[in-house]
DNA sequence: TGGTGCTGATTTGTACACAACATCGTTGGC
DNA sequence: GCCAACGATGTTGTGTACAAATCAGCACCA
């Protein structure tokens, strides 16, 4: 697969993922290759190309003769998601760290207007987006490609999960408000290691908010155990 | 993709994948979708999903109107590997570290047998497929998943490249040797610390292995660079 | 002699028809 | 009324023909 082919693979691919890590497509819902197909103005294969990876990386599952379906993930496997998400972030200012210029340093301070901005005026959407504009932008700190890979793999994944439990349709009002709080906490920490070059302390802090984020997440669902229905 | 289909395509992935390890088909080699269908007896749509998934992961290249050509990394990128995996390396004792039992114990002691045999008659066949038993049996030891499935990408992309360099054609015998040499005191190390429940030790020794598997690897390239004709 | 364009062969990428499979409603027997 | 078998419908998996792209060889000309 190569040029123009390839082109239009990424293009699919990376939206399909933003999707799904938005929730626009939720976990459980089922997608149509011949949809798909339509949608993009092609047959079903380079489509099926696309959810073929999708697959391989854990975002969906194909069903012979059903669908193929957004996965969700239980408790445990999200743990251990977690544990490695955890030790990874803590890399980014280690291996092939990127001094950051000028530029990158104002992209930091404009992450963190964004994210006051959002504190006054909540929006589970703007923030599922800020989150991910983030992350991406964590990612330019380090020139390490397969670690900047394998971090965006463990980020979608539980990202997402992490956004439906905690600010989405289950969480109230107050526990985005909440995690809007401590995600503009995270950004500024950040922000000001960035803008005194301080790369090593950018993963640290990176790894606390990440474990922390991840206790909150497990207190949240265990008070749904013994509160909830189920 | 589900039942039998699955079962089809993890059997022809692993097996594939295999050889591009142990070099059966080296980098620039060439493959033949309609071949391997062939070889398979199937038609060339599901090894076209086998070949996505390897391409996804970097193993393989497809060009259009060309073949599909088994890859090759540069030493700048291969530092970067490298670098993640000696990080990896450690955490197998660290995150979710399974407590061996008497038969994992006897297996690694049946790996020092093995080694030890080889160290008296040398193979780089039986050096290379060793060698990716014991990655394997090492595997076993923790119960995180996605720290294996990123080890083993780590491991197969960077070990046929090592294997290449270290103890392949371009190697003579007495780096065979050597790199025998120093896998046994690897395995030995590694079972001893098994064999008394260490298991963070095992990570550490593990990493500083690694570590030093690519220092040799560098050092062993600036010669060539040095007395080379290239 | 060297270079330039063409043509045929080879190989991957795409589209589409059909097979395999799962689901659900219906119908028949009891 | 209930349950089981069956068929209709919808969806993914497979096979295959064809399109698109690359490359090597060769003829042809300056």
């Amino acid at each position: 697969m190569t040029g123009e082919a390839r082109a239009r693979f990424e293009r699919i691919y990376t939206l399909l993922r933003e999707r799904i890590c938005l929730l626009d497509y939720p976990p459980g819902m089922r997608l149509r290759e011949e949809d798909l197909a339509e949608e993009f103005d092609t047959s079903r294969t380079p489509i099926r190309r696309v959810l073929a990876r999708l697959e391989d990386e854990g975002y969906l599952r194909s069903v012979h003769g059903v669908g193929t379906i957004v996965t969700d993930i239980d408790i445990a496997s999200l743990e251990q998601v977690y544990r490695l998400r955890v030790e990874l972030s803590e890399l980014i200012g280690k291996l092939s760290p990127i001094e950051p210029d000028e530029d990158a340093k104002r992209a930091f301070a404009g992450m963190k207007t964004r994210c006051e901005a959002l504190v006054r005026t909540p929006s589970q959407r703007a923030f599922a987006q800020l989150n991910m504009d983030f992350f991406h932008l964590l990612m330019t700190l380090t020139e390490n490609e397969p670690l900047q890979e394998f971090s965006e793999r463990l980020y979608y994944q539980t990202t997402r999960i992490w956004l439906k439990r905690a600010a989405g349709e289950d969480g109230t009002e107050e526990t985005l408000a909440s995690e809007i709080g401590f995600f503009l906490r995270e950004v500024s920490d950040i922000a000001a290691a960035v803008a005194c070059g301080a790369l090593e302390s950018v993963g640290q802090i990176r790894r606390a908010h990440v474990a922390m984020s991840f206790a909150r997440l497990k207190e949240r669902a265990g008070e749904e155990v013994e509160a909830g229905p189920l």
